[in-house]
DNA sequence: GGCTAACCTTCCACTGAGTGGAAGGGGTGT
DNA sequence: ACACCCCTTCCACTCAGTGGAAGGTTAGCC
């Protein structure tokens, strides 16, 4: 009379996966029923699940009760080599940035059609921005984005290129001109954004180019759009991309 | 003829964080082979598992088939409250600290009866050191750890002190003289090790409390043994700590 | 070329690990 | 006292997971 029929095709890995997905920027904390309503799983189910994943260290839980993402699922993740040598050469360079600008500072790569933030420097006078280390967002209304598909793969481009949505109102969404856009990224060896993505913010961003070829991330700053040094600001970032790009010690 | 028979007590769960556990600090790229031997599981069901956390970002393949910890990891970690709030707030200072005493600086919180390093900060001048971003060590032969320790509950103490072990000729190993240290660094306000886990390295430390109460980190630093400005030193790390205790916002 | 060795991948019959509805606490608000 | 929500335990059913065997691929060596 029990007998209890799985959802067919959902694998446990897949669970596991679905329910530390259900932490982002804006969930770090999640209670049971929470995680298991975001990862659509029943509560049993997701108890059992979570409790061993508690257990092991993947997952911590609050004094309240509440789950959070565990210590050991960090320091797996510095060892992701998104980070291994670039962010910890790029550091001080971005430090020397943000002294220069007191702008937000950016450093990215592109993660499929999507940007990825790595390390974000921001003081109490820098614009608000959205974006926060670890956060994705798309390519094409961003400084570092629009660097970054300026150097991607064809195939990237034109995925990309097909699903442009507004965002602002000054969010680029013809193809087009976009695409006009990416040969001048390549030509000028630099990008702008004007409130493409946030009303009020303008960004400048140049690719990091790992011993002078190929382009391994993004570095950027976000500005008040009222702020008109621009030439300054291409110079200051070209300087710090070269200096990360002669840092970058080990491959892949 | 077939018939199968896993390793009873055996879960999914468990079996996939042996596989993502077999990375580490020296083990950042593992073949196939590798990772089920590390895991100590079949070649086919690590085949299986791996493959899977590597269709979901998990994992990645680095162009030679390698294993290596995926970008999804990477950033499902960064949401980890091991760092939210205290290490961005604690960035800034930590620069001021770097650049006031040119030694490897050294943020860290205690995970069970280990040190986990949360940042570091060496540059080319520093004293070469064992440490990195998301690796653990013991507490009882670091600076950091024994501020952590001494700041410990009792439990976590007694633990302690019934394993040590000999790591360099002046590692300490005496229960009753460690006992006595960490009762000074309570008293004194900052701990102290002189070549105990790096030959030829010493180390001041002091504790970062949370609105001048509970102890939520250390802060460390580590200098060649001959230099002999203590002092001085204790009195950096303790504007840093407090700066930085006062700067974290959210709780847990 | 042929042989050996090491690694990766696919196949598939067996079975116990995983599943989830049902039911039992515990807390809080009305 | 009742209603509501969330967490936790239980357990009969069954399908997802398992891993030995076999085939494929690549590299090195005589």
């Amino acid at each position: 009379m029990a007998g209890n029929t799985s959802r067919p095709g959902a694998t446990v890995v897949s669970r596991v996966l679905a329910l530390l997905g259900a932490f982002d920027e804006t969930h770090r904390r999640l209670t049971l029923t929470e995680l298991a309503r975001r990862a659509d799983l029943p509560v049993p189910t997701a108890h059992r699940l979570v409790g061993e994943l508690a257990a092991h260290g993947a997952l911590a839980r609050t004094p309240s009760g509440e789950y959070v993402v565990g210590r050991q699922i960090w320091s797996l993740g510095v060892l992701a080599p998104v980070q291994t040598g670039l962010l910890e050469a790029a550091s001080p360079f971005l430090h020397d940035l943000y002294a220069a600008t007191l702008a937000t500072v950016h450093l990215a790569v592109r993660d499929g059609t999507q940007v990825l933030y790595l390390d974000r420097l921001s003081g109490r006078r820098s614009v608000p921005v959205v974006s926060t280390v670890g956060s994705r967002l798309p390519l094409y209304p961003t400084g570092v984005g629009k660097v970054l598909l300026a150097h991607a793969p064809e195939r990237v481009q034109v995925e990309v290129l097909s699903s442009l949505t507004r965002i602002t109102p000054h969010t680029i969404t013809q193809p087009a001109r976009l695409r006009a856009q990416l040969a001048r990224v390549r030509s000028d060896g630099y990008a702008t954004t004007v409130e493409e993505m946030t009303l009020g913010a303008c960004s400048v961003a140049v690719p990091v180019r790992r011993n002078e070829a190929e382009v391994v991330a993004a570095l950027g700053i976000v500005v008040p759009s009222l702020r008109r040094d621009r030439p300054r600001l291409v110079a200051a970032l070209q300087v710090a991309a070269h200096g990360i790009g002669r840092s970058i010690s080990d491959g892949s």
